[in-house]
DNA sequence: TATTTTGGTATACTCGATGATACTGGTTAC
DNA sequence: GTAACCAGTATCATCGAGTATACCAAAATA
């Protein structure tokens, strides 16, 4: 039990540390939701940079998160698609949106 | 379902808010394990300093994540426990610690 | 008597994540 | 012809989360 509780929470440090910043879930969530295009995840989340869905978006792509496909027609179109691996997140990203809409008003109220 | 996307953006962002540094989760997991008293949560989370430590818990005391109790025998006592506002966290931290043990090996053994 | 433990506070510093702003080259709609 | 959209890149500035280190008084332990 005490070597379970130092596991678990290296566990949790790592994921911690892989969702980073304030942007990546975000991001994340706005492709499993079906946006694909560059401006319309950028659009889908409101106050991100440029700059910022940039460099996750790269960062994600390194990690395998995100698969990056340029379709060379012209005019030429670059769509984002979420991976598997993506998906595993799927728990995370739900309960902090179950948790979001049900007790972050507790605070709210206060 | 365009209004739904925008709402759950919205909890998951005040939910990544509330959640805030790296060390927020660990030290709710600490506490909801059982870990009671200052020195015994600053041990059980290596790395941390006390004054991230003590910063913390004062800011979760004000949000009611935790509560504070002084028992003024001698020595005084103080012990800090988790609220029951505080264990609505906890689906999020076990989805945390479940993707942590299942997943993050992908990217380590990249 | 000396060291360690407890529950923290105080001060100084760093550095990386984020923000702001501007720009690009190509395409398409008005 | 010009205005807007696409998919970004390039610079510069900021600011606060986190680190490092030292310190405190009281009590327990060796």
């Amino acid at each position: 039990m005490e070597r379970n509780q130092e596991d678990e929470l290296r566990a949790l440090q790592d994921t911690l540390y892989f969702i980073g910043g304030k942007w990546r879930i975000p991001i994340m969530n706005s492709i499993c939701n079906g946006n694909r295009r560059f401006r319309e995840i950028e659009r889908s989340i409101p106050g991100i940079t440029t700059r910022m869905l940039s460099k996750e978006l790269k960062d994600m792509e390194m990690n395998k998160l995100v698969k990056r496909t340029v379709y060379p027609d012209t005019p030429v179109l670059v769509e984002y698609s979420p991976t598997e691996y993506c998906r595993t997140f799927g728990n995370i990203i739900q309960a902090m949106i179950d948790w979001g809409k049900a007790y972050r008003k507790v605070v709210v109220e206060d």
